[in-house]
DNA sequence: GATGAAAATCAGAATGT
DNA sequence: ACATTCTGATTTTCATC
C-alpha cells in the first residue's frame, strides 16, 4: 500500500463529495496545479484507490424505501459452503451488502427492498435449508439518520 | 412520488455504475435520444430521486481496513436523547451510517476505522454513559463479500 | 523524477432555433 | 432533431525545483 499525502487525501475527500468537481477547482483547493491533480488522480486510479464515480440515488423516491439487516448463520461451515453463500448474494440485487463476521452468525447482509412481501418473498427464496441457511434474524430499519460513502481522509 | 418508466429507471441503472457515462452513450443504451435523457437527467436530479455523483475509494486501500456493526442501546429513550443520539453520529467520520431500528437496540452502525485501537478511542468517546448509552455490542467483519451503492431498478 | 505553467486539441454538455 | 457555442478534460511541451 502507498502512503497518501496531504495533496491525494484533499483530492480524495473531494471527489467523494462530488465526482464532477473540475480539476482547476480541486487545484485550488489543494494548493496544488491542475497538472499535477490530473497527475494524482491518474495514479490513485491505476493504483486501485479510486474505484468508480457514480450517480446517488434517494432510496425512498426510487422505490426501495425498506432497509433490512439481515444475520445468516450457515450450516456446519466449510469453505465451500460460504464460498456459493457468499457467491449467491453477490447475484441478488436487493443485497446492497454481505459481511463475513465473526461471533454467533456467519454472515452480516443489508438489503433493501420495496416493501415487507417482497421481503417474504426474498427471504424464503434464498435464505433455505436447501442452500445450507440454518439460521436467519431480520433487523428492520425504521428511520436511517445517516448514511455515508464518503470515507474522510 | 412520481412513477418512474422505461427511460428514467435505464438511466439511473446506468448512472448508479458509472457517473461519467456520456449522455450520447445513455441514449443509445436506454433507447431514447440525447436530449430526452437530459431532460431526465435535469428532472431526476430537481425531483431529488439523483442525489449527486461521488467517487468510491477502496476502504483497505484508503487505509480504513476495519469495518464494524455496532448495535447500540440508549437509556430509557425520549425523542430528545434520540435525536442528540442521530444528530452527533452524523458528525462522527468514523460513522458510515446509523439506523434506527426495531427491537432490542436502538440503533445500528456501521462504523470503519483504521484499527482497533482507533475504535476503542472511538468507542470510549462516543458510546459512554454519559452520552446516556447503556449497551453497546460490537461485530467485527471479517471479510466483505459485497459492497453496492446501486439500486437496480 | 516530480512539479507547475501554458498552449493546442478534443469530447461532451449546454443552448437556441 | 439539428447546429452552434462553450466548458472542461486531455495531451503535449517546456522550464524549474
Amino acid at each position: 500500500m502507498r502512503e497518501l499525502d496531504r495533496i491525494d487525501r484533499g483530492i480524495l475527500n473531494i471527489l467523494q463529495e462530488d465526482a464532477s468537481t473540475p480539476l482547476r477547482e480541486i487545484a485550488e483547493r489543494v494548493h496544488s496545479s491542475v497538472a499535477t491533480c490530473q497527475r494524482r488522480i491518474e495514479k490513485l486510479r491505476a493504483d486501485g484507490v479510486l474505484v468508480k464515480a457514480v450517480a446517488l440515488v434517494d432510496r425512498v423516491l426510487a422505490g426501495r424505501p425498506l432497509t433490512v439487516f439481515v444475520s445468516i448463520e450457515l450450516e456446519k461451515q466449510n469453505t465451500d459452503i460460504l464460498k456459493q453463500f457468499e457467491q449467491r448474494m453477490r447475484l441478488q440485487p436487493e443485497v446492497m451488502s454481505c459481511y463475513e463476521v465473526a461471533g454467533e452468525f456467519d454472515f452480516h447482509l443489508i438489503v433493501t427492498v420495496e416493501s415487507m412481501e417482497e421481503y417474504s418473498l426474498f427471504t424464503r427464496r434464498e435464505f433455505t435449508s436447501h442452500h445450507n441457511v440454518t439460521n436467519v434474524k431480520s433487523l428492520f430499519a425504521m428511520n436511517c439518520s445517516k448514511f455515508e460513502t464518503k470515507l474522510t481522509l
